[in-house]
DNA sequence: ATTCTTAAGTTATATGCTATTACATTCGCG
DNA sequence: CGCGAATGTAATAGCATATAACTTAAGAAT
């Protein structure tokens, strides 16, 4: 991290923190339109360097992109802790949903970003961007509050996530209208979190039954 | 449906199907890079007219991009059924399930066009492409091989939707290896469906007790 | 048959974005 | 202090969207 003392350090040639004052710049620009609405020139513009200035620190526009992706997977690794720190009487699982939820609805932009984007997928196994929504699926797995056993609990971890993030989408897509507007996002994530619980609690017990009579 | 008789009539003037052939060309761009990999400039190229051609029949690219989404629809749609009456010792659900992941991952694509930009969540009540949305969920409805329960059938509808969209992301994502490659994409999808026909067996049962005990 | 209207296509052009090249300035370290 | 690397600027090429003004062809009306 080449953290700089100074924020906006008045008037100088050099901007002093360019790099994460872009992502930043960046992030707020993908709030409302998403990827497409982020233009280097712009951003430029808006910083007050010049138009080229931002290719010194991203080779092209999709490296400014990955980059910006990663700070939204960390701006959303960290909301979900919160969300799962936070005293409630709602489990974990129950938090960490939810808030995934909101993240989804309300910062659209960024979520489309992170998820529907080819952005994630192009992401090299070792790079930033690739070990940011790996962490965030690692939360995903501790909310689950359940013991590892065998691949079961991951495979758990997949189906609710995926689940949520199908929910994200078909809210947004304005399809909770019509009959189907008899559920809310919220009611359906809750059952999505209910069944998860469900077929954790049973996998386990079941896996437990077999180790014994194994052992 | 502006539907002239030839398919290519020759070298004339007059394309003579040219709105057609922009959706079609359109959508074997979108098929790998999505709908960034339309470009109105390239497809007017290919299809041997000047570049502001195409803005005869599409006020902009938005408009187009609306049109290709919604053909895509329509194939996808056309894909659900066949996958549905095809007989098969499988239920209706699981096939069209399995069909929609296979579509998802295959022409992935297209399906980002279809499910993760903003075009659909901009389309007007009574345009083409939300018509098209419709009829596609509406296959889903039909496949859960449900009777109308109040709002009970729509609603296990959208949580199987949502939670096929969810594994197609993910997939794409590449969140299945790791630990979570135990679970492959078919499995999970297997997974939701099973859940989704138990859910709504139950709901239904419920629903039939409650209004005896009503009447 | 001829004309007239209009749909559909063309050339030319303005604007905006990405990206590169060559040059300028500043920072920090020896 | 001075030198090299990092960081910024100016100028420019190339591509895409979109509009304006003009042209061609097709079909209806007389």
């Amino acid at each position: 991290m080449r953290s700089r003392p100074a924020r906006k350090p008045e008037k100088t040639y050099h901007h002093g923190d360019l790099r994460d004052a872009l992502i930043e710049a960046a992030l707020h620009e993908a709030e409302q339109g998403g990827a497409e609405a982020i233009s280097i020139k712009a951003l430029a513009k808006k910083l007050g360097v010049s138009q080229p200035a931002p290719y010194r620190h991203f080779a092209d526009r999709e490296a400014l992109l990955a980059a910006v992706t990663a700070a939204a997977f960390r701006q959303l690794s960290a909301l979900l802790r919160e969300a799962m720190e936070k005293p409630s009487k709602q489990s974990k699982l129950s938090r960490l949903a939810q808030a995934t939820l909101d993240f989804g609805l309300r910062r659209n932009g960024i979520y489309r970003l992170m998820f529907a984007s080819r952005t994630v997928s192009c992401a090299a196994k070792g790079s930033e961007l690739h070990a940011a929504t790996r962490e965030t699926f690692a939360l995903v797995i501790e909310a689950l509050e359940a013991p590892a056993v065998g691949y079961l609990r991951e495979r758990q971890a997949l189906k609710i996530w995926a689940a949520l993030h199908g929910v994200v989408m078909l809210a947004e897509q304005g399809l909770f209208t019509g009959e189907a507007a008899h559920a809310t996002r919220e009611e359906l994530v809750e059952d999505f979190v209910n069944e998860t619980k469900a077929a954790l609690a049973v996998a386990i017990k079941d896996a437990r039954r077999r180790t014994k009579a194994g052992a």
